[in-house]
DNA sequence: GACGAAGTTGAATGATCATTCAACTTTTGT
DNA sequence: ACAAAAGTTGAATGATCATTCAACTTCGTC
């Protein structure tokens, strides 16, 4: 009888202590990913040390190695992040009844072109990302997971409506030319104006493409 | 008679003395030129120091500070010799006589896709620097002017066949394309295919786009 | 309220790196 | 051959930074 009570209140505070650990667990991951976005935005990846973060997220400095294992798990998860919230935007667009190959490229590139996206502290960090991503093995596997995703959502539209050599070519220009509005706009004076006219002519060649095939 | 004498050999001697200090300047500075362009190539930007360039320009790390100012001074200067060497490559190809748009649209996509740009050399070099940029005014200004050229360039080419608007559209995109595939080449497994690619898909729509002004 | 576990701190450590400059070597002019 | 100038070296310096961990605080449980 008491061992009974014993084992139970014992596997009631273990499920109660896990439930804490990782609600914490999750709220202070995610807000030194916040943080470390912000810092990078700021900074850059470059300036961006143990130290800017977590003053910014109000934490020690000990921690990052605590929750991320070091500087380096940080800054993938950050990645991470910034993917899963484009793949989001992405498919909160596909899924709203749109079938059309023009709709689904348009969704296409408004996910690409979100708020989010073409915020300063996105636009920043991506640009570091993909610097940093040549020299170290997990930042370029995750980017190039990233950019065949592009890839090959915009090419699944296309083939909808022209055959098969038709739709890989408009693919990897429109893929390009998506990448290159951001980059152009990033490192423009003006980036919401490039931004606006990135989207417009995206999708004015998304467009003209698939006209040309019929 | 001796004064007069002794005047003329300090002009001469001085003259030499100059001539003969430039040109191991110049030599010196080209050579940390090339070996930081290597290092950043092979290490990363973020990984290059003073160091990994003198060891590699067989020079000791001092000299960079005397010819260059500091780290800061040759990396902007090591910029300044990729953009050189891509406005080099253009004014040779403009020059052959070549007069239509097409042809002249043509030769400003291939002096953006020549073996040198697309070696490791500089395509990581570049990409390093568009990161950076980003956080430093001195490189920012050097990678706008060299933006505005390349969009300048492509907008008057079409500007030769097309309405004042639909050259700026055109130029816009094609500008973002040849830097969208740039940037997906370097970042991919196999960044010669993605370059071929990029090059004849570029001037196919180059082609298309001059074609449907008419 | 006291005990143990979970969570957090930040000073100490060791490593890396740009810069400086006094000493050294080479080149040049006579 | 020699003195002065130009060119070069690399050890010393001071600064920055990621990581570690012993000590501290907070929280949940009885």
């Amino acid at each position: 009888m008491i061992i009974q009570l014993r084992l139970t209140s014992m596997l009631i505070e273990r499920s109660i202590n896990i439930m804490t650990k990782t609600k914490i667990k999750d709220t202070r991951r995610q807000q030194l990913i916040q943080a470390s976005l912000e810092s990078i935005a700021e900074l850059g990846l470059q300036n961006t040390t143990i130290l800017t973060i977590s003053r910014r997220a109000g934490l020690s400095s000990g921690i990052i190695s605590h929750y991320f294992g070091g500087k380096q798990g940080l800054i993938e998860a950050a990645l991470r992040y910034l993917m899963a919230q484009l793949g989001q935007d992405l498919r909160q667009r596909l899924q709203q009844g749109e079938v059309s190959p023009e709709q689904r490229l348009n969704a296409i590139i408004e996910a690409n072109f979100t708020d989010f996206q073409r915020s300063d502290l996105a636009t920043r960090t991506w640009l570091s990302f993909w610097a940093r991503s040549m020299h170290e093995p997990g930042l370029q596997r995750l980017q190039q997971i990233n950019n065949a995703r592009l890839y090959s959502n915009i090419r699944y539209a296309f083939a909808l409506k022209l055959n098969a050599e038709a739709a890989t070519d408009a693919a990897r220009q429109l893929a390009a030319m998506i990448d290159g509005f951001w980059l152009r706009s990033a490192l423009s004076l003006d980036p919401q104006e490039g931004f606006s006219a990135g989207e417009r002519l995206c999708k004015q060649f998304a467009l003209t493409a698939l006209a040309e095939g019929t």
